[in-house]
DNA sequence: CAGTTATGTGAACACGTGTTCATAGCATTC
DNA sequence: GAATGCTATGAACACGTGTTCACATAACTG
């Protein structure tokens, strides 16, 4: 009853040294690759660790190493939001491969600064910053505690920031010519969270484009890149009558909540009576029943630029900072 | 020209406590509520310290104050399952209110045990796994480091393991039962991965149901809870003419396929020629469009018994282990 | 055999913090 | 006026590790 109730402590290194009969250093050297150490010996403080379920603390060796946690934040953007939550798989899954711990946060909107300035109290490797809004004042602590920060979905000139973004308005564009060559004359908008750079570079392309073939917008409607609000969206745009014979939805979550609202409300036949084309390419737009056409932002190459910039910026930390185009690409399928 | 290139370190409280002409204790002091030390003197230094960019390295405080290094480890699924993506979401938000800081491992099939054995280096506060397969040989270590574990949608009875399971063969029944109310008698089973007890409990609670009904089932399959997979095996049993008139799915998104190949290539009514019941209730579910019957997963009831067990585990690190069942409730909606 | 090199090894240091310890000043109480 | 209690403060310690330092032994080289 000695130790009852009590949480007792972790085996430490120190333990396992006295319990092999070696001394300390040779435990450690036994976790090093490539230290000087005899073989028998090694195996041997190795079995005794196993036994006692010894494993190095990685915090403390964490500390010990500074510049290196092998931990990386990432501030995703919210998981209801199919995008979001299939970038972040990927992500997460990269950054083991390259031996880093994400530790994630947001998820949803209410994503608190409190919370990103938090977790710069430990020493990342970097931060991943996905969209939203809070980039540039937290930019600035960054910078000051010396924390790489990488951007997705968003572009910002600072020291030590590198940036991935899809050329939305060059995919608006690519949107636009297709529904155009389509014959449709009457194009409508559906954009996003208005004061978010993505739908503003969305709507800016779909804008310029248009009046490239010498058109006007028939519509320009505002959503929260929901399936909810893209349903109620178009629900309320049939109600007032609007005439539009194709829409661009500046993602594809609004996209399927349109069509949803298109065929059951309006008893629209898609694309018959109304083209659409969507954002993103969610593996949900293939989906039979859906089928939806859509502008490709493309995930794994996103994710891969991502992991190329982390990199290079672990391994020269005071380079110039970086800014890597994803090229969108127009995926044709049955609605427009 | 002195430190070009090279990384500079992250700002330390002696550094602030030079420059604000004070001791280091006193820096530290500055950081800890209640700490006895003069307010003229704490304002000075916090403002010193905010102009150095400093933050308590939370390494080295983890380090100190053994036991609470406010770090949680989250073994999810695969995110492209969306139960998965939605508990996750809620999972982390939650954790953040109790500040802990959530580190995510899995989210892709290829989950490594090496990983999770990798994440044990950190003196976690508790280790949150969700689902999966390498739970027994996880606990283990666990166990050895005194890492508290919480398996959800799974269980397992070892000291210092909690669970948060629903009641699957419960849950089964509860759509059987709905099923034959509707005047079906031929029915189906779908299931997922057959090595995981979510699928085994479910199959049981299906056949068990049926029994009691006086009936046995019309056919048995397997495919991978995805979408897809729900799709290609309605396909296949469409082709193969399995004559069914009810089917049972194990989780929500094989449930929306086999409804979309059953309308697109078998030609068929949904409900009128075959009734569909899911399980889960993800977002999706409600939909327009698909209006899915379903046996509801309370995402927000188990992500909250998640939270209590670890707070209780975290208060009385000693106290029995504990399983909290989540109750399933049908979800009536179009399609059964 | 003398001289150099490669291999082992334990003691000691550094990482950056929270907290205890001892001490000192000051205000209050009897 | 002495005794007591509260506030404030810097030095010192502990946390658990990786690594350097000094030194010892063994293995080659000429």
């Amino acid at each position: 009853m000695q130790n009852s109730g009590r949480q007792s402590r972790r085996i430490t290194a120190a333990q396992v040294a006295e319990a092999a009969g070696v001394s300390r250093s040779a435990v450690s050297r036994a976790f090093t690759a490539g230290a000087y150490l005899d073989r028998a010996k090694r195996e041997k403080i190795l079995k005794v660790a196993q036994e006692l379920g010894y494993r190095p603390n990685a915090l403390a060796a964490g500390l010990q190493a500074a510049g290196r946690s092998d931990l990386v934040a990432i501030v995703t953007g919210d998981l209801v939001n199919h995008y979001d939550a299939e970038i972040l798989a990927r992500l997460v899954q990269s950054l083991r491969g390259l031996g880093k711990w994400p530790v994630v946060l947001g998820g949803h909107e209410d994503l608190r600064e409190e919370d990103v300035l938090g977790v710069l109290g430990y020493p990342l490797d970097a931060l991943v910053l996905r969209g939203g809004s809070v980039a540039e004042s937290v930019a600035l602590h960054c910078a000051k505690l010396n924390i790489p920060m990488i951007l997705s979905g968003r572009v910002m000139s600072a020291p030590g920031v590198d940036c991935v973004c899809c050329d939305n308005a060059r995919g608006a564009a690519m949107a636009v010519r297709a529904l155009v060559a389509r014959g449709r004359r009457k194009l409508g908008y559906l954009g996003g969270v208005p004061h978010l750079s993505s739908d503003q570079d969305r709507r800016t392309g779909f804008e310029t484009a248009l009046a490239e073939e010498g058109l006007s917008p028939a519509v320009l409607a505002h959503a929260d890149y929901s399936f909810e609000g893209g349903y109620a969206a178009a629900r309320d745009l049939l109600a007032g009558g609007a005439e539009i014979d194709g829409l661009f939805c500046a993602n594809d979550a609004m996209a399927l909540g349109v069509m949803a609202a298109a065929r059951q409300e309006g008893g629209l036949s898609i694309p018959e009576d109304l083209s659409i084309i969507g954002f993103d390419d969610i593996s949900m737009a293939a989906w039979p029943g859906f089928d939806l056409t859509t502008v490709r932002n493309d995930m794994d190459e996103t994710v891969s630029q991502i992991l190329r910039l982390l990199s290079a910026r672990l391994e020269a930390p005071g380079k110039d900072n970086e800014v890597a185009w994803i090229e969108p690409e127009l995926i044709l399928r049955g609605t427009h």
